[in-house]
DNA sequence: TGCGATTTAATTGCGTACCATTTATATGGG
DNA sequence: CCCATATAAATGGTACGCAATTAAATCGCA
């Protein structure tokens, strides 16, 4: 018997980060910022530095297709530099703009206002995230269990 | 101080989930079909009969502008068939065809592998979609609030 | 009976995502 | 020193995902 979208783990992950991202979606418009801007924003905050597309990747787990042109519109919207490095000049370094760095304080109370919306405590949502975290990882292990081609 | 994004709950649900599209690209790919069309496909082998695109956007949360476009490639495809519901024109009814049918016996050992890749128990996989699906529940009700952290 | 309010799909425009490919730059080996 | 290889970013093409708009059908109620 096949098995409906409701019940399987996959479905129930696609779910909830489309409604995480609609609770977010009113906070963040009101800062003129998507959802995945608002992650490279936070990787830059917390990284007080210039980082490179790369590295902003591998944070994000996103690769340079996806990233380089929102960055391009971060950059537009003034949120971002976007520099070729000297020293290795394949790289591009982002760095924070006097405006991307002001917008960290109108960001502030967005993720009080998100843990209140999905009505866990904080530990409580911490143990969620770590279980999340912990799937993720072993999605993305490429030696994981269950070989369908390795004979 | 900033939360970088790996210490969001959210971002581990955004990362999960595209961890998880990852998995399953090898094995649909081989149907021919993308992630959110094997969703599509889901419903339809579990419901047994015709839907409109309402009721599927209900079970999967998508909506038309979504659905749309992506019933039609499935049309085209030969997966589905599409057609106006005689007593009320305005709905359209998505059906499986002979093609579409088969494709749930191609699709049999896809969850299996999954579950696999999950490196968790049938147990501890249904466990886990349990409290995320509690949680995108609490995140659509709109009278959401009451913080049990902040006092 | 008839007409406006509501409901439903489709359409449009923009912003992700990702694959495959291309371009530019850097580095290692002979 | 120069070529082969490796790496980073960008490009092109396809497919979601959603807000807002448009178009059509049905319902509500006088």
């Amino acid at each position: 018997m096949p098995l409906a979208p409701a019940d399987m783990l996959c479905f129930s992950l696609y779910s909830a980060s489309h409604a995480m991202q609609q609770v977010y979606r009113p906070l963040l418009d009101a800062l003129g910022i998507t959802y995945p801007q608002y992650l490279v924003l936070s990787t830059l905050w917390s990284a007080d530095g210039a980082l490179t597309v790369k590295g902003i990747g591998q944070e994000l787990h996103l690769d340079s297709s996806t990233l380089t042109p929102l960055l391009k519109r971060m950059e537009a919207a003034g949120l971002v530099t976007r520099r070729r490095d000297p020293k290795d000049e394949r790289q591009v370094r982002v760095a924070l703009s006097d405006a991307g760095r002001a917008l960290q304080a109108q960001a502030a109370p967005v993720q009080a206002c998100i843990l209140s919306s999905t009505g866990l405590s904080t530990v409580a949502a911490a143990r969620l995230r770590d279980q999340i975290i912990a799937l993720a990882d072993r999605l993305r292990d490429p030696d994981r269990q269950s070989p369908p081609d390795t004979a």
